[in-house]
DNA sequence: TTGGAAAGTCAACAACACTGACATAACTTG
DNA sequence: CAAGTTATGTCAGTGTTGTTGACTTTCCAA
């Protein structure tokens, strides 16, 4: 969508000047986006791997470590480091699979789910308050632009998680 | 701007689910968002710590070491194991002042804004590429919205940067 | 039944952040 | 000028999150 090849006008927003200050809009919006649950993690053991591993749970119960591991983009001695200790501390369950007895399925237990709750509370109501502010239209905007900076792979990843697509 | 409160069908942004979307979505553009410099970077000495740390410097030249320690959001012992290696290999120099002969006034080299060049013109790569394919009104919002995500206190450090506001 | 995939584990290491303590030089103010 | 504060740098220790590499156990599928 959108012509780049519209009018003379529309493309000042392509200098090198406009492009860095997207970047730098990147950089410190990121520090605000994990700024919260990064304050309620610490002092727990956990930080923000875990909350990475907590959130996708959630999302998708039931799925399988090797899933997780694309999703998240880490080692398997990474992630298991993190699994381990949540699962020891019982926030994550972790099912044998029946189909493939090899395969676990996780699933956030309810002390899981309440320590997800009050972490995307925090999260989402900071990105409520982003979005009221700037309104829908300027919110379409900044999903097509995230989603057209992702890799290829991490796109298919983000649109296959539910809710599909656009 | 934008009134929120406007019509019955513009509330739909604000769901959960649409939140959930941003915040996965802030995550995986991230990751895209980083790629190319990493790419970069790994097999150097150097890691992302010190991109940021060149970034800044390169877009203020000049700058010390206290301002460089606000922006970026670290310890001075963190910032210091950075910029010192910076300054070893010779990509970074760092003046004493004029004015307060305290302070260090940082500047690239040659070296120094060799290897932003190429850091920036990655990451300006894949931007340019994001914002071509969304479109100037996508962009706004997509800035619109970064904007309200940041602590008030980061805003400010990014519009105080150069060419200011909106 | 055998090959390979899925999961888990151990050990070592690196990048990047943190705290706390301390040193030095230089500016500022009473 | 003396005292206090600021800017910078440094040493030592620690924690989180990531990495490789090597190896085992389990178990599906050809």
């Amino acid at each position: 969508m959108a012509d780049p090849t519209a009018s003379g006008e529309s493309l000042l927003f392509l200098t090198d000047e406009q492009l860095r200050k997207g970047i730098e809009a990147m950089f410190f919006a990121y520090r605000g986006f994990t700024a919260d649950p990064d304050r309620i993690l610490e002092g727990m053991d956990y930080g923000r791997a875990h909350h990475r591993a907590i959130h996708f749970i959630h999302r998708s119960p039931g799925t399988t470590v090797s899933n997780l591991l694309t999703i998240l983009g880490v080692t398997k001695q990474s992630l298991n480091r993190v699994l381990r200790s949540l699962i020891e501390n019982g926030l994550v369950e972790a099912r044998v699979g029946r189909r493939d007895k090899r395969e676990r399925h996780l699933h956030l237990t309810q002390k899981g789910e309440a320590l997800e709750r009050e972490l995307s509370d925090a999260q989402r109501a900071r990105m409520r308050a982003a979005y009221r502010a700037a309104g829908p239209q300027a919110v379409a905007g900044f999903r097509q632009v995230l989603e057209a900076m992702m890799d290829p792979e991490l796109r298919r990843q983000y649109q296959g998680l539910k809710e599909g697509g656009a």
